[in-house]
DNA sequence: AAATAAAATTAGTCTTGACTAATTATATTT
DNA sequence: AAATATAATTAGTCAAGACTAATTTTATTT
C-alpha cells in the first residue's frame, strides 16, 4: 500500500487537520521534525497520489481517499495501544512509541480482528476515540479542565498532550482517565488551579497543564 | 538498533545456517528473493558491524553478536505468530507474512511481555522452538514422517514447509500440530506414502510431502 | 589441461526520502 | 511604499538498498 513515510505523513496532516487553521509545509515539517524543503517533495508526492490537495491559498487538505486511509492510520494506532495497555501491561506514557511502529503493520483483517479480540473499545488509553472499520468514530473530547467553573467536579475523559513528560506527572499525581477532579479555586494572578483529585488532598497544577487535561 | 533489511539478511543468514553446508552469497539472494550483487553489498555491511564473517571457503557465518541478534529476531517471530493464532484467530497459513513485519518493532521489553501474555509457550504454530529471551530453545524436531517405518505411528511435531500451499493442503486434510498420523504402506515406486489420519480413512501422500512432516 | 559453466564481484544506475544552501514569494514592520 | 522577516520552493547532495550488465574467479566437464 503506502511507505512508512508516507504513511507518517499522511497522519501527520490528519492530526494537523484536526485543529482549526491551514495546513502549511513548515507546520508539517515541525510536526514530523524534518525540513521544510522535504515536506514539499512529499507533498508533490502525496497529491500525484490524490491522497491531498495543496493550494497555496487553503493550504493542504486531505482528499476523501486520504481522510479516509489517515483515519484507519489512526484507528490500527490506536487499537495497538490498548492492547499494549490492557494485555501487555504497559503505562499510558510508554505505548504511544511502540504504536507508532505497530499502526504501520497491515493485513486485510488485522485491525477487524485486534478490535474484537480487545471488546471493541471506544476509546484509547490517552482518551482518543477509536475510529471504527468504516471510519466513524465518537467525537473527540474538547472542554479543558482549565474552563470549568470554579466549585464543579469533572471526570478526566482524555488528555490533550501524549508527552511521557505529561503523562508521567500525571501518574505521580494518580491521575488517569477516570479520576475525579474538583476545581476549588482559580488563582487570578496566573491563572493556576487548585484542584481536588478523587477528594483527597489539594494540589495545584499550571494553567497549562489545565489545558492539557479534557474532561466532561 | 538495525534496519528492516539488516534484520532480514540476518534472519535469512540464521536460517540458512540451520542446514548443512556452507552459506553462499546466493543461497541468500534465493532465500531472500534478492539479486547476488545485492547480497555482496549487504555482506560487506554486516561484516563491518562484526554480526557476520565471510571467507570464500567458510562462506558466510554469524558472529556471536550476530547470532544472539538473530535469534531475539526470531523469537519475535515466533511469538507475534502464536499471537496471531491464538488470539486473533488467525489459520496457520496466514501468520507468517504479518509475523515477518511483526518481528521488526523492537522494544525493550516488548517481546518479554508478549511472552508472559501467551504464557511462555515452547512451540510455535509451525512446530518450531520459541527462543528464550536468554536465546536458549528447545532442539528442533528433525526426524521426518518419510524416516518413519511402515506400521508406526507418530504425532505430528512441526511442518517444515510452511508455505501456504503447503499449509493449507494440510488444513484440507486435517493434519496440524499433535495429529496422530499411522504410516500404513510406503510405495516402493515413488516413496509415497500410504497414511492413516487420526485413525481415518487411508490418504497417499507424495514423498517430498512426508519430508516437510517433522514428527515424534 | 583446456574448455565450459556457474558463482562472485565490480561498476554503474535507480528510487526513496532525507538533507543543506540558495532563491523566490509572501507577510509584516517601519 | 520600502525594508525586513518569514515561508516556500528549487537545486543539488547523500545514504540505503535495490537493480542490471560486465567482469573476474572458482568449479566442473570434457
Ligand atoms: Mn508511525
Ligand atoms: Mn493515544
Ligand atoms: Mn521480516
Ligand atoms: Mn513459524
Amino acid at each position: 500500500m503506502y511507505t512508512l513515510s508516507e504513511e507518517n505523513y499522511l497522519k501527520a496532516i490528519y492530526r494537523l487537520s484536526q485543529d482549526e487553521g491551514k495546513i502549511t509545509p513548515t507546520a508539517i515539517a515541525e510536526s514530523l521534525g524534518n525540513n521544510p524543503a522535504s515536506v514539499v517533495d512529499m507533498i508533490r508526492k502525496l497529491s500525484e497520489k490524490q491522497l491531498i490537495e495543496y493550494d497555496k491559498k487553503k493550504g493542504v487538505e486531505l482528499t476523501q481517499q486520504g481522510q479516509k486511509d489517515a483515519v484507519l492510520i489512526v484507528r490500527r494506532h490506536r487499537l495497538w495501544e490498548v492492547f499494549l495497555l490492557e494485555k501487555l501491561g504497559y503505562h499510558w506514557d510508554e505505548i504511544h512509541d511502540i504504536a507508532e511502529e505497530l499502526e504501520h503493520i497491515n493485513n486485510d483483517t488485522l485491525a477487524d480482528r485486534l478490535d474484537k479480540f480487545l471488546g471493541f473499545p471506544e476509546y484509547d488509553p490517552h482518551g482518543d476515540p477509536i475510529p471504527k472499520a468504516n471510519g466513524k468514530m465518537a467525537k473527540p473530547y474538547s472542554v479543558t479542565l482549565a474552563a470549568m467553573k470554579t466549585g464543579s467536579t469533572c471526570r478526566v475523559a482524555a488528555v490533550r498532550d501524549t508527552s511521557s513528560a505529561f503523562l508521567q506527572y500525571l501518574l505521580k499525581l494518580n491521575i488517569g482517565i477516570g479520576t475525579q477532579i474538583q476545581l476549588v479555586e482559580k488563582i487570578t494572578f496566573d491563572n493556576s488551579l487548585v484542584i481536588s483529585i478523587n477528594g483527597k488532598d489539594h494540589t495545584t497544577v499550571s494553567q497549562k497543564f489545565g489545558e492539557n487535561i479534557l474532561v466532561e
